[in-house]
RNA sequence: GGGUGCUUAGCUCAGUUGGGAGAGCGUCGCCCUUACAAGGCGGAUGUCGGGGGUUCAAGUCCCUCAGCACCCACCA
């Protein structure tokens, strides 16, 4: 074996044996237990956010596989509608074509070939993290399965009237050209300007200010508002302004919805191109004048001075023109917030079109009903607020978009605009009874990816049909994701799986946080501050990290600096830690209701962590020989009983973490078992058993315990470690018999309580003191680990001696006293250095060996110590109120407390008087 | 404007129903002790953001202030 842990020697082969033995796949007829994978977007990379939260559902799913669960993690990806098109069509823009020139099903045809091209990357990294998925099942939302699943929700939905074709003012991106869910449109806080305008009165000299932060679309208006109770302007409501440039007389109307605080109190109204506006449009029965093309450009129902401007340009003129005309009051300064469309970055326009909405407020009802009954539980609980705030003020779903990658809407339309929707032509046709000859087209537009993604936890396992794995997997149990996707797909799974599969579709959603980097910032490309998962576990070297961060960049005069930052903050780049540790990591940093800091030095100390453990086993394995299997079962020694305790407790704290998704205490709990009892005190303990030449039966019991202890703790980390604990299980002498029995197939292990544990638990608790003690003394007066000293012990009890029995052995090996001697009481002794085990002192004389002042300062820090806390006990007992109202058992463990400390306090004290009158002698 | 979370050791974070302030990393000292120097042993380090309240007792519950972060929202 070799001497250290290398991660890349193992991981590979088990990756594989793992797949090849069907490990993955759900076996056995144990209860179901069922985790659908967040499809990423099929043409993306795995990022830390990804690699977070797979890690996590990987410990779920391995976890309740060894419990004998059927487990089924399903995996699959997304086509992501917009985010793949924009980039192939990038990739088009490159090679100097256009998917306008393609045309159609062209371009369809080459986003596929983009698909199958780098589609697999993100699932092979996905198999690097040892993601138990079961691959024989992968899906993606346009197979055709789930594209049919797609087409009948859509016409059921169309059939109970949750669907309709609406023209309204929608979130319009002028650069994609194509509408956009309220969701997808990001507000941005930027520095803008408000403008003052006059409008001349009609047949007036008067002129009437507005103020605006949009000059530009006046060419719109269609009247001006005042509020109906403001007195500047009570004589105007009902008269008209003449709308300067566009020369048209547009009406004075009084709105409560006018702040007249605000502005100047009077604000132009533009239907076609403001919400607010839109909406005041349709109560005073404006007209609407659309001045916009889909790119945002003017178009001709302006003037003909202002056609085919683009908007900023159009501003630009507008203002020049008013201000020429003396129409300009004043330019103010002004904050506002700016729509921008969460993909392509553009200004989002009010614009009105054509386009199919999912009415959501029944399905809302329906779902909140489904959190607030508990059938879903957050996890933690405080998203479901978050929930709630969002589900009661939700608005109509806009799903279509005018894109080509995508669900194609399943309506159609005949000459005269009559719309029928049916799961394909077809159909429509025999339903509506048309002639085979009336010439029918389908609509052009695709659905909202994440129309196909609420559908993900029934589509992926059979519906509509009614499937085996659709019986025996839905609901799921948990949903794995981060907060930012709550409205875009959990509240609209909920929504489509309880009125298509009729039932929740996961009966609990633990929301992780965010992975940001070392300094809390969240990574982007822009900022150039991301790390690959894969680098992390591969390792890589300072300049290709550099290269990776700078490659693509949008802006490539930030070249220079992510350079520069990279190099000093990684001037060695990533050492490789191995896929395992980087799990653990994030496994310990699960916590709840906070952001992850992703820091290296956290991943090597768990890389160092995976060294322990390997080495752990090293060192088992040479004493593997020893071990006689048809050895009878001897009496557990007091070390085994204590590990095998410890273990005992360590196996049911795990799983109480991990049901309630506490990976983080779950992964601490294991980390210090592992490394601080049994590396730290029990593997030197049965050192010191095999060394001696005890009996041969005692040495047996330790080493069954030793290798039963390291087997179970190893079924304790797969979840975890899969990779390290599978490659050391493997070569455990119990294991070899079996050699095609693997950990990723083995039970969760259930260690058995350890009947006498208490008395262990104390005396080995005993022992540590006993140890630590003489250590300390060694340590602090700088005497050689190595060095034999004498020991003294006074004031003790016939339980320390009983103890001392028991682990004179350890003792000898571990603390390496020369000699021990047990003082008679009144004996004097030497002047010495102490430490206390309960109230037995143990001395090491100062002889030679001790500095005097040392040891007296060091008293002097140790009594002081005990003061301040005997004072705050003190405080408390002397309390009549606390005596009297505290409850009796925590009165009680006061007053042992303080006499432990008194007891101490007054040996500590008598051992410095003695060295104090040495001196003085 | 509503809502949520965070503030504990130099850094990153635990601290479950109120009852002796913890871990990892870093740091300092000693040690290449035959599993592991990616290690061992030992040490130091805290007005638990400020203020107020409830309580015998508050890092923990309540109020308040401050700072940071995020989400939602139609003020031109």
């Amino acid at each position: 074996m070799e001497k250290s842990y290398a991660p890349e020697r193992i991981e590979a082969r088990w990756r594989q044996r793992w797949e090849a033995g069907g490990a993955f796949a759900p076996h056995g007829d144990g209860t179901p237990f069922c985790i659908m994978i967040p499809p990423p977007n099929v043409t993306g990379t795995l990022h830390m956010g990804h690699a977070f939260q797979d890690a996590l559902m990987d410990i779920l799913t391995r976890w309740r596989r060894m419990q004998g669960r059927a487990a089924l993690w399903q995996p699959g990806t997304d086509h992501a509608g917009i985010a793949t098109q924009m980039v192939v069509e990038r990739k088009l823009e490159r090679e100097g074509r256009s998917r306008q020139e393609l045309g159609r099903d062209a371009f369809v045809a080459e986003v596929w070939n983009w698909k199958r091209e780098s589609g697999g990357r993100i699932t092979d990294q996905l198999r690097r993290l040892g993601a138990s998925v079961d691959w024989s099942r992968e899906r993606f939302t346009m197979d055709d399965e789930l594209s049919e699943a797609v087409r009948e929700v859509f016409v059921q939905l169309y059939e109970q009237g949750l669907i309709y074709r609406g023209t309204r003012l929608v979130n319009w991106d002028p650069v994609l050209r194509t509408a956009l869910s309220d969701l997808e449109v990001l507000a941005s806080e930027e520095q803008g300007h408000l403008w003052h305008l006059r409008y001349p009165m009609a047949g007036s000299d008067a002129v009437l200010t507005v103020a605006t932060t949009r000059p530009e679309t006046m060419l719109g208006d269609t009247a001006v508002a005042v509020h109906p109770d403001d007195a500047r302007y009570q004589a105007w409501i009902g008269k008209s302004v003449l709308l300067p440039l566009a020369e048209r007389e547009i009406p004075i109307i009084a709105d409560d919805y006018v702040d007249p605080e605000f502005g100047s109190g009077c604000v132009k109204i533009t239907p076609a191109h403001d919400f607010n506006d839109y909406r005041m449009g349709l109560r005073h029965d404006l007209p609407l004048i659309n001045i916009f093309t889909d790119t945002a450009h003017l178009n001709d129902a302006v003037p003909a001075a202002y056609r085919g401007l683009s908007r900023e340009q159009a501003r630009e003129r507008v203002l020049a023109d008013l201000d020429a005309q003396g129409l300009l009051e004043k330019t103010e300064n002004h904050a506002l917030t700016i729509p921008r469309g969460d993909r392509s970055g553009a200004i989002v326009e009010p614009y009105l079109t054509d386009q199919w909405y999912v009415r959501t407020e029944p399905l809302a009802r329906e779902a909140v009903q489904a959190v607030r009954d508990g059938r879903i539980r957050f996890v933690p609980d405080n998203w479901s607020k978050t929930y709630y705030e969002w589900m009661q003020n939700i608005e109509d779903w806009c799903i279509s978009r005018q894109l080509w990658w995508g669900h194609r809407i399943p309506a159609w339309y005949d000459a005269d605009g009559n719309i029928y929707v049916g799961r394909d032509e077809q159909e429509v046709r025999a339903k509506h009874a048309l002639d085979a000859n009336l010439p029918l087209h389908q609509d052009e537009d695709v659905l909202d990816t994440w129309f196909s993604s609420a559908l993900w936890p029934f589509s992926t396992l059979g519906w509509p049909r009614k499937s085996a794995e659709l019986e025996r997997f839905y609901p799921t149990d948990i949903l794995v994701t981060g907060f930012d996707i709550i409205f875009f797909w959990v509240a609209r799974m909920i929504m489509m799986g309880l009125r298509f599969a009729k039932d929740v579709p996961f009966r609990r959603v633990y929301v992780h946080g965010l992975v940001r980097d070392a300094h809390g910032q969240k990574m982007s490309k822009s900022k150039g501050n991301t790390i690959d998962p894969i680098d992390v576990i591969d390792g890589i070297g300072r300049d290709a990290l550099v290269q990776k961060r700078v490659a693509d960049l949008m802006d490539p005069g930030k070249a220079k600096a992510i350079g520069r930052i990279t190099r000093e903050e990684f001037p060695e780049g990533f050492p490789a830690s191995g896929t395992d540790a980087l799990r653990f990591c994030f496994a310990a940093q699960a916590t709840f209701g906070r952001d992850v800091r992703f820091e290296l030095p956290r991943v090597l100390g768990y890389r160092n962590f995976c060294n322990k453990l390997w080495n752990a086993t090293r060192f088992a394995l040479l004493h593997a020989e020893r071990l006689d299997a048809d050895a009878p079962d001897a009496n557990p020694g007091l070390a085994d009983r204590w590990i095998r305790h410890r273990l005992h407790t360590t196996a049911q704290d795990v799983a109480e973490h991990l049901e309630e998704c506490r990976f983080d205490l779950a992964a601490q709990t294991l980390y210090d078992f592992v490394w601080h009892d049994f590396c730290d005190w029990y593997l030197e303990l049965a050192k010191a058993t095999l060394a001696q030449n005890g009996p041969e039966a005692q040495a047996q019991s330790t080493l069954q315990t030793l290798f039963e202890t390291l087997e179970d703790a190893l079924g304790l980390l797969h979840p975890f470690m899969p990779f390290i604990t599978e490659e050391l299980c493997q070569k455990l002498p119990q294991r070899q018999k079996d050699s095609d029995a693997m950990l990723v197939n083995a039970a969760w292990p259930q260690p058995e309580a350890v009947a006498d544990a208490e008395d262990a638990v104390a005396t080995i608790g005993w022992l540590q003191d006993f140890v630590g003690g003489i250590r300390r003394i060694r340590a602090e007066m700088d005497i050689a680990p190595g060095r034999p000293v004498p020991v003294l012990l006074d004031g003790w009890t016939a339980q320390d001696q009983a103890r001392f029995g028991e682990t004179e052995g350890w003792i000898m090996g571990l603390a390496k006293p020369e000699s021990v001697r047990w003082l008679a009481d009144g004996e004097p002794a030497p002047e010495s250095a102490t430490a206390l085990v309960g109230n037995m002192r143990v001395l090491i004389p100062l002889s030679g060996l001790i500095d005097r002042d040392a040891e007296l300062e060091r008293l002097d820090r140790e009594l002081k110590k005990l003061e301040g806390t005997r004072a705050s006990v003190q405080g408390k007992l002397s309390n009549e109120n606390f005596v009297s109202k505290a409850p009796a058992d925590v009165v009680e463990q006061e007053r042992k407390r303080l006499a432990e400390l008194e007891a101490a306090h007054a040996q500590l004290a008598r051992q410095r008087e003695k060295i104090k009158q040495m001196e003085h002698a």
